[in-house]
DNA sequence: AACCTACCAATTATCGATAATGCAACCTTG
DNA sequence: CAAGGTTGCATTATCGATAATTGGTAGGTT
C-alpha cells in the first residue's frame, strides 16, 4: 500500500478538464434545473431557444441535450425534439432498487481494493457535503452525495456498470428532490455516511452491506416494500 | 401512401423513422463492428476518419458516437478521443445479474399490461429469430432477441428503467458473441424463447420467472456463480 | 542528466448556414 | 360536410470551415 501522508487527496480528478467545454457547463446547469424541477418534466427543449439562452451554437446544445439523454434526463426523438424526462413514483422506486442491488451486490471488490486514496477521496466529499448542508443548498449536497457513492462504487472496478449507478443516482436525488419539502435535515443527510466510512476503514464487508442497503433504502419513504427485501448476496 | 396489407402486426414501430437518418444508420454500422469484435476493445475511433468512410461530416460521425457512447459501446473523453469500450469478464457478469434483476423483478407488471399487441409482436420476433438462425446470421440473432426482451420488459412501463436493459443486453450479447465459437447452435437459442411465450399467454408470473431467471443465466457460462443467486422477489 | 519551455501535429469543440423533416392548418373535392 | 391532399412554419439534421485543446518533441537551461 502506498504511502497516505498526502494531506489533500486526488480531488484534481474531480472537476477533469471539462470545465472549459462549453458543452459541458450547459449539460451540468441544465441537469441541475431539471432535478430541481425548474424545468418540468416532459417540457420541450428546443435547440435554437436554449442556443439563444446560453449564448452559443445549436450543435453545442444538441451535445449538452445527448449527455443529457445519456443520463436519462431527457428523451429526444429523431426530428420531433427533446422532453425532460418524466419522473413517476414507480420508476422511482424500481431504480433505487436496482442502485441497492449494484451498490451492495460489488462490496467484496470495493473492500479488497480499497486505499488510502479512496479514503482520503471519500472524507473530502464528507466534508463538501457537510458545507453544502450548513449552507442549506440541498442540490450541491445531492451533488457530492453523488460523487461520494460514486467513486466508492468506481473502487469495484467494473467501469461498464459505473454508468448505470450515475443514471440510478441522479434519478434516485431527482424524485427526492422533487418530492420533499425543500431543506429537510440536510445536515443528517450528510453525517448519514459516516457510519459507512467507518465500516469501509474496518473492512467490514457485512456491516457495509448492511449500512448501505439501510441507508439507500431510507432516502425515499416508498413504504415497506424496499426494506423488505434484503441486500444481495 | 401505399396501401399496407396487415399481415404482420405492428413491427412499423420497431424501426420508427430512424433509418432515414445517417447519424443512426452510423450507430447501427458501428454498434455491429464493436459488437462483432471487428473494431477491438480499447481501439480509437477518430471522428474525421469516420466520417471519410461512411461519407459524412464530422458532426454525423459525433452524433452516432454519442450515440453508441449512450450505450456504453464507447467511453469519449474530452479532447482526447473515443475508444471502443474494454469487454472484460468481470463486468460481463455484473451486467448478466443485473439484467436478471430488472427483467424478472417486474414480470407481475408485465403480465398485468399484457395483450394482443404484444403476443404478436414477440411472436413476430420469434420468428425473425427463427430466420436469422437458419441463415445463420449470429448477430442479426442477437439482435431480434434484444428487441425481442426489450419488447417484453416495456410492457412493464417503467420507461426510465428501459435503457438500462437495454445498456445490458447489448453487453450481454457483445460479450457472449466475443466469447464463442461462431454458430454455435443457434437454431436452439430462438427456439428458447417459445417457453416463455407460453408462459406469458398463461400469465403465469412464477413460471415466467423462473424461465427467464434461467434463460438468462444460461446465456453464458460463467459457472455456478449466477445459478446459485435466486430470481428477484 | 534532469527539468522546464516553446512549438508542432493531430484531434476535438464550436460555429453559422443550409437541407430535410414533421406537424398542423388550410384548402380542395366529392 | 367529411376525406384527402397541399402548403407553410417550426424544428431538427447535416454540412463545411474555423477555433481551441491536447500530447509529444525538440531545444535550451541549470
Amino acid at each position: 500500500m502506498a504511502v497516505e501522508s498526502f494531506t489533500t487527496p486526488t480531488v484534481t480528478e474531480l472537476v477533469p478538464r471539462q470545465s472549459s467545454r462549453r458543452s459541458h457547463a450547459l449539460f451540468v446547469a441544465l441537469q441541475k434545473e431539471i432535478v430541481l424541477g425548474q424545468l418540468a418534466p416532459e417540457q420541450a427543449l428546443t435547440e435554437l431557444d436554449l442556443a439563444q439562452r446560453f449564448q452559443c451554437s445549436q450543435g453545442t446544445v444538441r451535445e449538452a441535450l445527448m449527455q443529457l439523454s445519456e443520463a436519462g434526463l431527457v428523451k429526444r426523438l429523431p426530428n420531433r425534439g427533446t422532453h425532460v424526462a418524466p419522473c413517476h413514483a414507480d420508476d422511482a422506486r424500481a431504480l433505487l432498487e436496482l442502485r441497492r442491488d449494484v451498490e451492495c451486490r460489488h462490496l467484496d471488490r470495493v473492500v479488497r481494493r480499497a486505499d488510502a486514496a479512496l479514503k482520503g477521496d471519500l472524507q473530502a466529499m464528507l466534508n463538501a457535503m457537510r458545507n453544502a448542508a450548513r449552507d442549506g443548498d440541498e442540490y450541491l449536497l445531492s451533488v457530492h452525495d453523488r460523487a461520494f457513492h460514486t467513486r466508492l462504487f468506481e473502487t469495484a472496478d467494473l467501469p461498464l456498470v459505473t454508468p448505470i449507478l450515475t443514471r440510478c443516482l441522479i434519478h434516485n436525488h431527482r424524485y427526492k428532490i422533487l418530492n420533499s419539502q425543500p431543506n429537510r435535515a440536510l445536515e443528517e443527510t450528510a453525517e448519514r455516511h459516516v457510519p459507512i466510512l467507518r465500516a469501509l476503514e474496518a473492512r467490514d464487508v457485512e456491516a457495509l452491506r448492511g449500512l448501505l442497503s439501510h441507508h439507500i433504502a431510507t432516502i425515499v419513504d416508498f413504504g415497506p416494500d424496499l426494506t423488505s427485501a434484503e441486500a444481495p448476496r
